[in-house]
DNA sequence: GAATGAAAACTTACACCGCTAGTTTATGAG
DNA sequence: CTCATAAACTAGCGGTGTAAGTTTTCATTC
C-alpha cells in the first residue's frame, strides 16, 4: 500500500489511541508495531507522524497534563486556588494511572506541563509570595501530588495475610488494604493536602504579612 | 564452560552490579546481556539466580530501601522521628536516583519496603494517632518523598532560554533552575516537608489529645 | 568410594522490540 | 504539467527477555 488517498492517521488519533492502549494494558504493554495494529497500520508509518516512540509518549502525557485546572489562580485566593489544582491534577492522573510514571518524571519539553508551572508560579507570586519560594511550593505540591499518583501505599501488597502476620507485626491488617485502595489512598492525599496547606497558611502569616507591613512601614 | 569450581555469580553480586550499572548509565541501559557481561559471565546464566528480570529490579530497590533509617521511632518523639525519617528516606532515593521510578511504584514482594512500613504505622499507633489515621500520614509522607525523587522540578528543562520567554512568562528564567537544581529540590523538599509536619502536629492536638482528655474524663 | 541428583555455567534459538533504509504512489504547489 | 513532498509499504538490523537443552561439577546418600 502506497500513499493512500486520505491519511489514515494523524498525531491526534496515534496519541488518543496510545493512551487507551496504555491505559487498557499498561505502559509496558505498549508497542509500536502494537500502536500501529490498533491503529490499522505498519509499525514503521508512525515515523512519518512523530521521530521516536518518546516523543508519542510525550505527546500522550501532554494531553494527559492538559486537563489539570489551574484556572483558580485567576479567581481565588491562593490557598483554595493552591487546594483546587491539586485535587484537579490528582483526578488528572489517575484517570490514567498507567502513564504516570513516564509522566512524572520532569516537565521537559511538554507544553501543558510547563504552562501548568507557569499558572501556579505566577499566581503565587502575585498572591505575595517570593520568588524562590513560589518555585518551592509549586515544586512540593507537584511532588505529593505526582507521588500519590505513582506509588497507591495498598497496590502491590501480595494476596497472603499470613506472610505479614508472620514478619511485620503491625502489618497485620495489610491484605485488607487493597480492598479498600482507592479510599485509603483518597484519605492519605485528603490529609496530606491538607496539613500541607495548613503548613503554607501559617507560613505565609509569616513571610508575606510581616514582610508587608515592613515594607509598608519603612 | 560447564559449572564451574566455584561459582561465579552470586544474587549479591549480581544486585551489586546491577545497581552500578543503574546508576551509571540509567535503568533503561541495564539489560541481562550487558548486566552478565559486567559480571563476566553470558546473559542466561543470571536466570540460575533470579527468575525474570524484574526480581533483580526488585532486589535492586530492595537494598536501596534497606538503607532508611527508621530507628528514630524507637526513641524520639513522633514528630520528630517522622522528619528524621523522611530525610533519611529521601537520602536514600537520591543517591541512587535512577532506580526511583521503578522503586516508587509501591512496596510489592519487597521486605525492606514493607519493614519500613510497618515500623511507621507501629511508631505512629504507639503515639496514639488511631490506625487509619496512621495509614494515611504513612502514605502522604511516602507519596511526598518518592515524588521529590522522582520527578526533580528542575530535570528535564530545555537549554533555551528564549523559548520559555515568549510562551511563559512567570517562568523567564526557568533555564536557571538547571543550574540550581539540587538547591531548588532540596528546599522544595524543605519547605514542604516542615509544612506537612507543621500540619500534622496541629492536626495532632485535635485529634489524638482531645481524644485523650475526653477518653480519661469518661 | 560409587552413584545420583541438583546446581551453575554454557549454547542455541524464539518472538518481539525500536528504528532505519529504500520503494511506491498520491497529493499539492509552482 | 512537473515535481518535490508526504504517507503508506516491505525488508531488515541489532538488541531484548527468556526458554530449552547440554555439560560438567558439587553435594549427598548408599
Amino acid at each position: 500500500m502506497p500513499r493512500p488517498r486520505r491519511p489514515l492517521l494523524t498525531r491526534d488519533r496515534i496519541v488518543e489511541t496510545a493512551l487507551a492502549l496504555i491505559d487498557a494494558d499498561g505502559l509496558g504493554a505498549l508497542s509500536t508495531r502494537r500502536l500501529a495494529a490498533a491503529l490499522g497500520v505498519q509499525g514503521p508509518s508512525l515515523y512519518n507522524h512523530f521521530a521516536t516512540k518518546d516523543e508519542i509518549l510525550d505527546a500522550v502525557a501532554d494531553t494527559v497534563t492538559g486537563a489539570v485546572d489551574t484556572s483558580g489562580f485567576a479567581s481565588r485566593d491562593w490557598l483554595a486556588a493552591l487546594r483546587d489544582w491539586a485535587w484537579s491534577y490528582r483526578r488528572a492522573l489517575t484517570a490514567h494511572p498507567n502513564i504516570v510514571p513516564y509522566l512524572a518524571q520532569g516537565p521537559g519539553r511538554r507544553p501543558a506541563a510547563l504552562a501548568m508551572a507557569d499558572a501556579v508560579y505566577g499566581g503565587l507570586v502575585r498572591a505575595g509570595w517570593p520568588p524562590a519560594r513560589a518555585t518551592h511550593i509549586g515544586a512540593a505540591l507537584r511532588y505529593f501530588v505526582a507521588g500519590s499518583a505513582l506509588g497507591s501505599f495498598a497496590r502491590g501488597f501480595v494476596e497472603d495475610p499470613e506472610l505479614y502476620a508472620a514478619h511485620y507485626p503491625h502489618l497485620r491488617q495489610a491484605h485488607r488494604l487493597a480492598e479498600h485502595q482507592q479510599s485509603v489512598d483518597e484519605g492519605a492525599f485528603a490529609l496530606g493536602l491538607d496539613a500541607l496547606l495548613h503548613g503554607l497558611a501559617a507560613e505565609y502569616t509569616h513571610t508575606v504579612e510581616t514582610v508587608e507591613s515592613a515594607g509598608s512601614n519603612g
